[in-house]
DNA sequence: GGTCACTCTATTTTT
DNA sequence: TAGAGTGACC
C-alpha cells in the first residue's frame, strides 16, 4: 500500500463513511477506492472520538496477511498499540474462542485442526472402512459435500441429500473427528456458532464485549459466517461491513455474495455508504475493468471513476505458445527494470497455480529473481507434516491420524496388517489407537516383531513428551527430526529429493525459532504453533531474494496492488476456467476474477494469451478468452508478433520432438500437409466463396475438426471448419 | 514388510 | 507432467 495515500486526507465519501454515527453500516467500496484506509480510520475514530475501548472491537478479515496489515496500519495511526482489540480471520477468531470454551462446545482441549489434506485422508479412510467404491463415492466430492453442509450450518442429521450413504459418511466422518479430537476448518466456525446458540450466557458475554465488529471483504462471507455475525451483533451492536459485490470470487467455497443484500434486510437500520473514486489505476486500466464488469448482471451498481490521467494503453500480447508468452514477459520485465521499475513493483498473475511453472522456468533461465506466493505451501509438504504429526501425537495422543502418520514413518517394520488390527481394536474398544497400543492385554495378541516396533515407537513419543515439558520450540523440533529417525532415513537415502527434504526440515526448525520469538506472550506455544501451521499454510519462498518479481494466482492477489501487472493465460478453458459442472453464476464469478486481476494494476497492464500451450504433458490449442472480446478493441493496444509463423509451428531448438509429433497429430492421414495448402497462420488472409475476404484470427481442434476463426471484412468474426470451408489462401 | 518401477489419472481457486 | 496408487519382487 502506498504511503502517500494512507497518510493523506480522506475524500468526501471516505470522510462520511469514517465519521458516521454508531450502528450498522454497509460500505460499498469499489476496487482501489481506499477501503482498508476507511476501515482503519473508522477504528481510530471509534477509539478516539467515541471513546470505545479497543477490547470492545473485533476486526475480521479473510486472510492473515490482511489482518496483520490492518493491525500494523492501525497502530501507525494511533501511534500506540491496539491492545485488547481482536484482529483475525473468521477461522482464527473462532479457534481462539473454542480454545477458551471447548467444554461448552462439546469438544476436548488440545484439539487438532485438520487442513484440507488431512480432511480428505480421513474421508478416504471412512469410505474404505465402509467398503464403498471410491468411484461411486468420490472422496473429493464428499469432502466438498460435507464442507458445503457445514458452511450452511447443517450437521448430518439435518442435511439434504438423496443418497443416504452421503449422510452416513458425513456422520461417520464427524464421529471420527470427535473421537480423534480434531476439528476441520468449517467446524471451527460451526462449533462456535452452535456453542453460542446453546449457551446464551457466553453469547451474551461476547455480544457485550464486541459491540463493534468490523468486517472486511464482506462479499466473501458464507451463510454460517453471516449467521455468526448476526448472533454476536445481537440487537444493538454496530457491524461495520466493507465489501464489493464485483469482487466476490469465493462462491465456489460457499461464499454468498448476496450477504451484502441480506445485510440491509436482516440487520436493523443499516446505513449505506459508497466509495466510488478509484485512486489506484490509470483511467485506461479502469475503463477496461469497467467495460468488462458491465457484462455481469444483477450488480448492486457502483460507478467507479478516477480523475487520474489515462496513462499508457492496456497492452495485449498474442503469443503463439506458452514459451513465447513467457519470453515476452521476461523481455518486458527487463525493459521495465532498466527504466527504473523495481522488480517487486511487477506482478505476474495467473488463473491456476500450475501455470506458474513455465513462467518460473523462464525467470530462472533469465536469472530474474522472483517470489512465488501460495502454490506449494510450506506446511503442506509431506516431510514437514510428518514432523508436525510427531508433535501432534505427543501433545494429543488421541489424534489417530497423526498416530497413523508417524508410527511407521520412517519404516519400523509395521505394515498394513498390524495397522488393520490396531484400527479394528480401536473401533471395537472405542479407544484411541494410542490407548490400544498402550494396553498390555492388546499388545500381547500381536506378534513379537510388530510389538517390539511398537515399543520403540512408544518410547520415542514418551521421550518427546518429556522433552516438550521444558525445551524451547526449535529444540523440540530438531529433537523430533533426529529422535524419530527421519533425519537418519533421509541421510542414508542421499537422493536429491531426500536432500531437499532435509533442507525443509532445517527450515522448519528456524520457523519454530521465529515463531517463539514472535509469540512470546503465548500461553501454549506448541498448540499455537500447530494451529498456525494449519490455519496459515505459510508462503513458500523458493529463494530468498532481494527485490523479486511477484508471482501469484489472481485469488491471492486480492487486496493487493502493483504498478505493473501481467495477466497471463487469457484463453478459453484456462481463464475462464472450464468447469465440469458449470454451476449457475460460474461465468460471472470468472469475470469478477478477471476484474479483480485488472484492477490490481496501477500504471501498466499487460494482458496475454497463447494460441497453443503445453499442458498436462501435451500441447493443446486455445482460442482467446471471451473476456478479451468483451473489451472494446479501441481500449486495447495489441502487441502482435507477426514475424513468427503461428502454425504449423516448429520450435527453434530441436532437443525434443513434441512439436513435430504435434504437427502430425493435427494433420493425420485424413488431412495431411499438402504443398497446395499454404501455412495456416494467424494473420493469414483468406477468401471464402460466400463471406469474401477475411483474416485468420485463431484456430482450435485438429484433423477434420480443425476450426479457424476468421474475421471477414463484411461479415465479421466467424468460426469455420477448415475441412468443409472452401478457402482460398491469399498472399 | 520394504522398495521400486510401473500404471493411471487428474489437473481451479483457499481458510 | 506429476502425484497417487498398485503390484511384483526381494
Amino acid at each position: 500500500m502506498s504511503n502517500e495515500r494512507s497518510s493523506g486526507e480522506l475524500n468526501e465519501q471516505q470522510s462520511k463513511a469514517v465519521n458516521c454515527s454508531l450502528g450498522n453500516k454497509l460500505i460499498l467500496a469499489g476496487a482501489g477506492s481506499g477501503k482498508t484506509k476507511v476501515l482503519i480510520h473508522r477504528v481510530a475514530v471509534l477509539i478516539r472520538d467515541f471513546n470505545i475501548k479497543p477490547s470492545n472491537i473485533l476486526a475480521l478479515t479473510f486472510t492473515n496477511k490482511a489482518s496483520n496489515e490492518m493491525k500494523q496500519r492501525l497502530e501507525n495511526i494511533l501511534r500506540t498499540t491496539s491492545q485488547g482489540l481482536w484482529f483475525g480471520t473468521f477461522h482464527g477468531i473462532c479457534r481462539r474462542i473454542l480454545k477458551i470454551h471447548w467444554r461448552e462446545a462439546g469438544i476436548r482441549d488440545f484439539f487438532t485442526i485438520l487442513d484440507s489434506q488431512d480432511q480428505l485422508r480421513m474421508i478416504k479412510r471412512i469410505i474404505k472402512q465402509k467398503n464403498l467404491d471410491e468411484n461411486l463415492y468420490d472422496p473429493k466430492h464428499l469432502q466438498s459435500f460435507i464442507n458445503r453442509q457445514k458452511d450452511k450450518g447443517s450437521r448430518y442429521d439435518n442435511c439434504d441429500n438423496d443418497d443416504t450413504k452421503y449422510i452416513e459418511i458425513y456422520r461417520d466422518y464427524d464421529l471420527a473427528c470427535r473421537q480423534t479430537n480434531s476439528v476441520d476448518f468449517a467446524d471451527l466456525i460451526l462449533l462456535t456458532y452452535e456453542m453460542f446458540k446453546s449457551n446464551p450466557s457466553i453469547l451474551n458475554y461476547y455480544s457485550n464485549r464486541f459491540k463493534n465488529i468490523m468486517v472486511d471483504e464482506f462479499q466473501d462471507t458464507n451463510t454460517l459466517q453471516f449467521e455468526l455475525l448476526r448472533l454476536i451483533n445481537g440487537t444493538n451492536g454496530s457491524l461495520y461491513a466493507v465489501g464489493d459485490d464485483d469482487q466476490a470470487i469465493y462462491g465456489w467455497r460457499g461464499a454468498r455474495s448476496k450477504n451484502i443484500k441480506y445485510f440491509t434486510d436482516q440487520f436493523s437500520d443499516v446505513e449505506i455508504f459508497k466509495l466510488e473514486q478509484n485512486y489506484r489505476s490509470t483511467n485506461s486500466i479502469l475503463s477496461v475493468a469497467n467495460k468488462l464488469i458491465e457484462n455481469n448482471t444483477g450488480r448492486l451498481g457502483k460507478n467507479l471513476w478516477s480523475d487520474s490521467d489515462s496513462g499508457d494503453p492496456v497492452f495485449v500480447y498474442e503469443a503463439f505458445n506458452d514459451d513465447d508468452e513467457c519470453g515476452f514477459i521476461t523481455e518486458k520485465i527487463r525493459e521495465l527494470v532498466t527504466k527504473g521499475y523495481k522488480r517487486s513493483d511487477i506482478a505476474i498473475l495467473y488463473r491456476s497455480n500450475y501455470l506458474s511453472r513455465r513462467i518460473e522456468e523462464e525467470l530462472n533461465s533469465k536469472s530474474i529473481p522472483y517470489k512465488i506466493f501460495g502454490g506449494f505451501r510450506f506446511f503442506e509438504r509431506a516431510e514437514v507434516k510428518d514432523v508436525l504429526a510427531y508433535l501432534r501425537v505427543s501433545v494429543n495422543t488421541s489424534d489417530d491420524s497423526s498416530f497413523e502418520r508417524t508410527i511407521n514413518n520412517p519404516p519400523r517394520g509395521l505394515g498394513e496388517k498390524t495397522m488393520r488390527v490396531i484400527r479394528e481394536h480401536s473401533k471395537i474398544s472405542q479407544k484411541s489407537m494410542w490407548d490400544c497400543v498402550n494396553d498390555p492385554n492388546f499388545i500381547s495378541t500381536i506378534g513379537a516383531r510388530a510389538s517390539s516396533s511398537i515399543q520403540s515407537y512408544l518410547s520415542i513419543i514418551r521421550n518427546l513428551q518429556n522433552i516438550i515439558k521444558d525445551a524451547n520450540l526449535s529444540t523440540i523440533i530438531s529433537e523430533i527430526i533426529s529422535l524419530s529417525g527421519l533425519n537418519n532415513y533421509y541421510e542414508t537415502k542421499k537422493t536429491d529429493e531426500s536432500l531437499s527434504k532435509q533442507e525443509n526440515l532445517e527450515e522448519l526448525v528456524s520457523t519454530g525459532e521465529r515463531f517463539s520469538a514472535n509469540n512470546s506472550d503465548s500461553e501454549n506455544l506448541i498448540q499455537d504453533f500447530l494451529d498456525n501451521a494449519s490455519l496459515e499454510a505459510g508462503e513458500y519462498q523458493s529463494k530468498i531474494n532481494e527485490d523479486p518479481v511477484q508471482l501469484m494466482t489472481i485469488h491471492m492477489s486480492k487486496g493487493l496492488e502493483f504498478p505493473v501487472v501481467f495477466l497471463t493465460g487469457l484463453e478459453e478453458g484456462i481463464f475462464p476456467n472450464e468447469n465440469r459442472n458449470i454451476t449457475p453464476g460460474f461465468m460471472e464469478e470468472e469475470r469478477r476474477l478477471c476484474y479483480v486481476a485488472i484492477t490490481r494494476a496501477m500504471k501498466k497492464l499487460f494482458l496475454s494469451y497463447a494460441n497453443s500451450r503445453y499442458i498436462h504433458g501435451s500441447s493443446s490449442f486455445f482460442i482467446p478468452s471471451r473476456f478479451l472480446d468483451e473489451i472494446p478493441e479501441s481500449m486495447l493496444q495489441s502487441v502482435k508478433n507477426k514475424s513468427k509463423t503461428a502454425y504449423p509451428y516448429k520450435k527453434n531448438n530441436f532437443d525434443n520432438d513434441h512439436n513435430q509429433s504435434m504437427d502430425q497429430d493435427i494433420f493425420s492421414d485424413k488431412f495431411s500437409i499438402d504443398q497446395s495448402v499454404p501455412f495456416i497462420r494467424v494473420g493469414q488472409r483468406v477468401n471464402h466463396m460466400r463471406f469474401g475476404q477475411g483474416v485468420i484470427l485463431s484456430y482450435t481442434g485438429k484433423n477434420e475438426d480443425l476450426k479457424l476463426q476468421i474475421n471477414f471484412e463484411n461479415y465479421g468474426k466467424k468460426w469455420l471448419v477448415l475441412s468443409y470451408a472452401q478457402l482460398e489462401f491469399l498472399n
